[in-house]
DNA sequence: GTCAATGTTTTTGTATACAAGATTTCAATT
DNA sequence: AATTGAAATCTTGTATACAAAAACATTGAC
């Protein structure tokens, strides 16, 4: 599948956006970009029309483009959603999910866990998403799975923060465990409230955590 | 907000779509479409970025934008999740509604059923979306409520065919005073039980409404 | 010194022009 | 008659040009 230059753009901003290049409130400026891509305004304006419509980017009419970071109370509806999709996915998946990827989930955990022991950040990441797209997967809604993982990808970056907590990592294997248990044993609910609280924690984690950066100085 | 070209084009796009002007696998001629509305190709590649976005248009580089209807598969999957929302809206709301939220709930069912009363298909729509928006936002996640009423307005137009069945209209809003009936004691177990019920049963009625088309001739 | 008014400069939104890829047509060959 | 291949045509994607609205600055009045 050929790209367009739109696409490639549209990712490389979302990804500045994501890192921190771009903070809440900078304007997105069409003729600065365009010079910067080599490119001239009008896929530069396509990019932008598509950041605006996943919502990371407002865009107001004869105004501009403007970067809009979610705030704490939006990151915390976000968590919940995620939760509650999360519980749903299980909830499904407990009575749908197949022997074969049962195991690829065991083992998806396996890695998770060893990258957890190694402290590979970026491994550990890239294994506890295919975990969680497993589940997502073999919920057996395509739909579903679609947008659970569209917010996934979206709250990734805020996800990383949590990891500061002591002990968090060690207990987030502990419950991935127990969701692979009640997946197992085909127990519906059981799989639906593990999964809930073991998003929900990450979303009460990341609240805290915001609560802490704005009392300390510097 | 003054809007531009493109915001109003997609709209009467979506719109087209959505009563069926545009089938499934049609392509968007850019061209003709400007023509149509009177302006340049700019605007209209803009309105079908955003229709690409929102899924309703499959985008293919180099080749062109063909509007994309949902099958029977992704449409159920697409109620199923939609009755899932609706669930966790009505658990949430059901701690967190206001005294006002449930008058203003209790009148909108009051409209509902005059509108039943009368066959008055087009203000029941009116009421019943106004009915549901309430939980959604009554859920105290702006996020969610969001969400919710995205799925709830992509879904309008297949909700209009379950009409058909008989009774199906007094059963509704049975179900409705149910609803109400939980959230304003709290439970918020039954809140979500009856509107997954309540939303899962349209899907499910579609289903046959599809099945019996496929089997009858003409 | 402050504020308002007006003119200038940016910047967005739209139109048009151009280039490259896709599709169609039509003829030539097997 | 069917198939292949090349030319012609159409369509998308990108660049540029232009118009209108918004931001900015400068000047003048109080």
């Amino acid at each position: 599948m050929n790209k367009r230059q739109a696409d490639t753009i549209a990712e490389q901003i979302e990804e500045r956006i994501f890192d921190g290049s771009f903070a809440h409130g900078d304007r997105l400026d069409e003729v600065r970009l365009a010079e910067q891509f080599g490119v001239s305004r009008t896929p530069i304006r396509e990019a932008i029309q598509r950041l605006a419509l996943s919502g990371l980017v407002e865009l107001i009419p004869r105004r501009g483009a403007f970067v809009r970071q979610p705030g704490p109370v939006e990151l915390i509806e976000m968590f919940e959603v995620m939760a509650e999709l999360e519980a749903v996915c299980g909830r499904l998946a407990a009575r749908r999910i197949s022997d074969a990827a049962l195991t690829e989930l065991a083992e998806a955990n396996r890695k998770c866990q060893q990258a957890v022991a190694q402290k590979d950040a970026d491994s550990y990441y890239l294994e506890n998403e295919h975990f969680h797209r497993i589940i997502y997967e073999q919920s057996g809604n395509g739909f579903l799975a679609q947008e659970a993982a569209k917010l996934h990808k979206r709250l990734q970056p805020f996800r990383r923060l949590q990891l500061r907590f002591r002990g968090r990592m060690a207990q987030s294997m502990a419950e991935h465990e127990s969701i692979v248990q009640a997946l197992r044993s085909g127990e519906a609910e059981r799989a639906a409230n593990v999964l809930r609280d073991h998003v929900a924690v990450q979303g009460e984690k990341f609240h805290q955590l915001m609560a802490n950066l704005k009392n300390t100085p510097g």
